[in-house]
DNA sequence: GAGGTGACCCAAG
DNA sequence: TCTTGGGCCACCT
């Protein structure tokens, strides 16, 4: 049998590239649907890797973007009509119960 | 071969 | 609802 993932971050990538436009995923289960638990490295090779990937599309379990990108995620996300949560303060979060991609 | 780092996750206060 | 502490896994030096 030949081996299922290539690599970490190609199979990372994949699943990224998976993600239909409207939907986003955590990273935690961007880990499960290959198999690890690793949602640190997840972050960490997209973070290397993922600029040629639709990253906004990753976000954490609470729903928020990535670090010093959620400015840049929210015009995506604006554009793609993903349905977002929004706080008193400004601060803006993802509807993971509507937005959340199951495999 | 071993240690440190990181676009994280979960539980408790 | 928000904050703090500890843990897990993969990549880099």
């Amino acid at each position: 049998m030949r081996k299922p993932p290539e690599d970490f971050i190609s199979a990372v990538l994949e699943v990224v590239g998976s993600i239909p436009p409207g939907r986003v995923m955590a990273y935690s289960d961007v880990a499960a649907a290959i198999g690890s638990r690793a949602a640190r490295a997840v972050g960490t090779v997209m973070s290397h890797y993922g600029s040629d990937q639709p990253w906004w599309r990753v976000v954490r379990a609470s729903g928020h973007p990535p670090l010093d990108h959620e400015t840049r995620a929210l015009e995506y996300y604006r554009a793609e009509g993903t349905p977002l949560k929004w706080s008193r303060d400004g601060v803006y979060r993802v509807d993971l119960a509507v937005a959340r991609h199951r495999p």
